[in-house]
DNA sequence: CTGTTAGCGCCTTCAA
DNA sequence: TTGAAGGCGCTAACAG
């Protein structure tokens, strides 16, 4: 019941009656046509027979990279970060890396635990869709030895790669949209204004609203995280603030909006009947949601490719310098807004 | 805007006019006391000012060990398996390891894949939330250098460790409540075959079923993923079979149960007038989606927080023999077969 | 208390 | 076409 112990270069290369060296050429597809055709193939049998796996750990050591990729997320919880996941995975394995992902709770303190380990683990680059204003001096020290790539989030005063989302776009097609069906009483719920995508969807909220001589109706504090229970808990100090209540309410993310959606419910005040709601990120919960969640969609998908793209591109191309990319978002009108029902 | 190279002990030996070793020796917690206290304080200042941090990997080729475990999960865009990894992270953490994570993606090769690149890092240990039965060889192979637990998923035919909910409970739960409320008609959207808890969910229900004397209405097939377009597909296929429709349907969880849901819903049978559903999982989707779905709930955060502690235990005790534990689910009964509505 | 030595597994010169 | 040697960064054993 002992474990068994790993197969080396050095056991095929004492069975073959080779020298190790020999036995690294012959495997490595980059230098076997410089070993004999025979040998080559008696190297392979005995790999497969002893199920040898190089040491990409020890390769690393060796060669300085480690052809594997630290990804950092703030929730998994949150189902917007799925198909971003996905672009970065399914990029980076066409070009044969691989991801790791670690999360960070949307925890400050664990965000520089995550990013400490992942550099002492030499991966080659690092994508973060998780970092806050605060975590800019971090991220500047590991961008002084690998790529780092922000993604959907980007501390606004940094001067790394960014691929992110148009929020304040978004922020803008919300209030447009709540405009437009002629609200002028409508709430805010904030996510953390120390992470740029809330910072942004408000500002482009707050910007058209303005622009229409309205001026939201907020809470005292922003979302410590943006979840369901600080959705729940926000909407309910706007409720009993005893400023008068909304007729429209923006969250700046699904989650958010579910719990705010909660809270009206618990106050008596049905959506979409006497309230509107909207959401943001399109998740598969919103269209699920009772009722239907009115939401911001964006490529989140082409989100995670061009991340990787960036990423791949700086480990290759060290000192270039990419431009901050923003996809654009589109609105999904659905019953919570006036919309028809889902389904 | 070349990058920094890494600061490695060597730099501060030379800075500092001591050995490597010497400087080993004081940035390790176990053996400053060997070292004379001032040079302590003299090499971790040194350390701190060129921002020092131990090559990860390096340690792990010279120990053998990285304190880093490896976790694979099928699809990061189903919510169950959130609370899961957050026990799973906050037991490892506070032993000093870490959990790096992979999404399979629910694809055979790609489980593969992450298994085969896992083990090439050097993970100390690997949970797997993913295994599909004909996974078991490379599981196997995979157990025999370092330990392998099963969580949440288990080849039925593995000697492996497992940790797991108690899927046949939940199933007969499932079919006890439905048979309850009179239904004899009762529809069975069943996950993929080949994987544990489905398998398991299948078998509580139709013995609790039989039992009763009644036949659960199936279409041809099992979903080949548990998501919500599966869900939906099969749900079509049992209503277009035309065998009768069912009063009610059991999905397998609440993904299908959502996207039996929508198939429902596009056929004009609304829920819970006309049908009652029942997903599994209870994800935070389940309380808000319309109506609220009934589901079955399993203790996940401290299923994760088990499977970490399985791990270490193997870690620290090779041979050991650790007992297969499966956590009893319950009940939570909602507006979509019965209860109250949700909010 | 500190330095020397060796080696984890791999790859890449340099020689032969 | 193959072997020998060196070293990536680190730590443990052995001297002193």
């Amino acid at each position: 019941m002992d474990r068994l112990r790993k197969v080396t270069l050095r056991d095929i290369a004492e069975r073959a009656g080779v020298h190790v060296s020999t036995v690294s050429r012959a495997l490595d597809p980059s230098t076997t046509h410089r070993v004999n055709a025979q040998t080559v193939n008696y190297i392979r049998g005995l790999a497969d027979e002893l199920g040898y796996r190089p040491d990409v750990v020890a390769r690393g050591l060796r060669e300085g990279r480690t052809a594997t990729i630290g990804v950092v997320v703030a929730d998994l919880g949150n189902p917007f970060i799925a198909p971003i996941l996905r672009g970065i995975e399914n990029n980076l394995e066409s070009r044969g890396s691989m991801a790791i992902i670690a999360e960070t709770q949307d925890d400050r303190q664990r965000f520089n635990r995550v990013m400490d380990h992942l550099l002492s683990r030499q991966v080659d680059a690092i994508i973060t869709t998780a970092a806050r204003d605060d975590h800019v001096p971090l991220l500047n020290i590991a961008a002084d030895r690998i790529p780092v790539v922000l993604a959907v989030r980007g501390p606004a005063d940094s001067q790394l790669p960014r691929v992110t989302f148009d929020d304040v776009e978004g922020g803008r097609l919300v209030a447009e949209h709540l405009l437009d069906l002629g609200h002028r009483r409508i709430g805010h719920v904030r996510g953390p204004g120390d992470a740029s995508p809330f910072v942004d969807r408000a500002v482009g909220f707050s910007r058209s609203l303005g622009r229409a001589g309205v001026n939201p109706i907020e809470g005292p504090e922003a979302a410590r995280r943006p979840t369901i229970d600080e959705g729940d808990r926000l909407m309910k100090s706007i409720l009993s603030s005893g400023s008068e209540s909304p007729s429209a309410v923006f969250a700046h993310n699904d989650l958010l909006a579910l719990g705010a959606l909660r809270a009206l419910g618990a106050a008596g005040i049905q959506c979409p009947d006497s309230v509107h709601v909207v959401g943001y990120d399109d998740t598969p919960i919103a269209a699920f949601s009772q009722p239907a969640l009115t939401s911001v969609r964006h490529p989140s998908y082409e989100l995670g490719r061009m991340a990787a793209d960036y990423a791949i591109t700086l480990i290759e191309n060290v000192g270039h310098v990419l431009q901050p990319l923003a996809f654009p978002p589109t609105l999904v009108v659905r019953e919570s807004s006036g919309g028809p029902p889902e389904r």
